[in-house]
DNA sequence: TAGACTGTTAGGCAACTGTCTAATTATGTG
DNA sequence: CACATAATTAGACAGTTGCCTAACAGTCTA
């Protein structure tokens, strides 16, 4: 995964909040885009951008999109921050 | 803590080295702009960031800054993290 | 107080982001 | 096939971001 990009994912609320609801359980595009006040479109733009982060999995299911969280690279995502923040500069820097 | 303030300032490459380094033990202004290959305002304002989103404190000490990671900010976020992602789909909901 | 040193503020600019409408693609049904 | 439904792609546009240079502000020392 690119470090990068999953931040860049999770800096939109409302990326967030998909990412949030599909925690919950798989929801169709239109389902999700029913929980906010927003186009198709725009709802489809950061579908998009949470594919590429690789947070999240598509599959077609006849006329419909269902969006799975993918909850491996979220899980790596965790680690990575409390990997990331487990040096306490209140401890004098031993490793 | 304003979690879009917190993941604004954690989408910047540069501000996520800023925190590593930070992570390490507190650095002036000066140590810290040394690392990287920018103008002294250009880290400056990445500073400011940084904390706006609480994330690091600041004290003057003579003619330098000195920046220090916020830990308890820190510290919480990952623990927001963790309770956000915490539920998988893949296991029928079970807390 | 003058000058050096450390850092921030102000203002400008190109690139990126999030939103919209309009058009397109893909699937299902009479 | 013709039409409806579900979702994406394309293109435009305002607002934001990240970087720069120039100017300013606070601190120390001679």
């Amino acid at each position: 995964m690119s470090n990068n990009e999953v931040f860049k994912a999770l800096s939109d609320p409302t990326r967030r909040e998909i990412l949030r609801l599909l925690g919950l359980g798989e929801m169709s595009a239109g389902q999700l885009t029913e929980k906010f006040d927003m186009t198709k479109p725009s709802m489809s733009h950061h579908f998009a951008v949470l594919k590429d982060a690789d947070l999240i999995t598509s599959r077609r299911e006849g006329q419909q999109i269902i969006y799975s969280l993918n909850t491996t690279v979220v899980q790596d995502m965790v680690a990575w921050m409390m990997d990331f923040f487990r040096h306490d500069p209140n401890r004098n820097n031993e490793p």
